[in-house]
DNA sequence: ATCATACGCAACCGCCTAGTTGCGTGTCGA
DNA sequence: TCGACACGCAACTAGGCGGTTGCGTATGAT
């Protein structure tokens, strides 16, 4: 039987790490909203700081989940969703080795029984 | 347009804050490949105490992703996924959002021109 | 009865990190 | 040119969290 590790430990963790905070997460809402937004408008309607808003965006553009483009003097970001196909991956196969685990116990019983 | 907000808070916070941390991603993984398995079980086969992961599966149970059975003396942890369905969600509706400003860039774009 | 096993609880430590403040720099508009 | 705006970088702080150690307790085996 395959195992259920899909990544081993590669981007996935990134992923899972910056949406771990729920800050990010509404971060990555608040551009999915707007389509794009830069930091000081994002922090504009936050009870947080430009910067932190920035290092947070930051953060998210390690993970690869949003994309920041400087033009002039401001840097706008967009949300890169692609990433989010590894988490889906994992979660998916998490749940398979489960109903396969499900589907083994099933047959295990019915075959004792 | 609705916005993007799923839960607005919920569960999806600890489920996601749950399965940000490597370990407790890895542990999930194990208890999924073996079905079932205690705390001590899978410490040792890990680097790590009993008691930390014993805590980790606390904070997995506490997310909703495993759940305890103690019988006897030992408890065994079995993985629950079905708040797993609430972070897919989350994560289509934000990547849903993407893809409809991207529409609506799109038919913007296609108005202007 | 006695010993070993498996667990839970509590205190403690070290690290990481989110957030703030302060400052310097480049860019747009008047 | 000069002020305002937007940003980046750096230093600092406070809190959270993962991990360990130590101990008490209940259960199973001999």
């Amino acid at each position: 039987m395959a195992g259920v590790r899909v990544d081993g430990g590669g981007r996935v963790d990134r992923v899972f790490a910056a949406l771990g905070d729920p800050g990010r997460r509404s971060l990555v809402e608040a551009v999915a909203a707007r389509g794009s937004a830069t930091a000081t408008e994002l922090a504009r309607d936050l009870p947080v700081t430009r910067q932190a808003v920035a290092k947070q965006l930051g953060a998210l553009a390690d993970a690869g989940l949003v994309r920041a483009t400087r033009t002039g003097r401001e840097t706008r970001y967009e949300v890169t969703p692609a990433p989010l196909e590894d988490a889906l991956e994992w979660m998916v196969a998490v749940g398979a080795a489960w109903d396969e685990r499900l589907a083994a116990l099933r047959r295990s019983l019915a075959t004792k029984s």
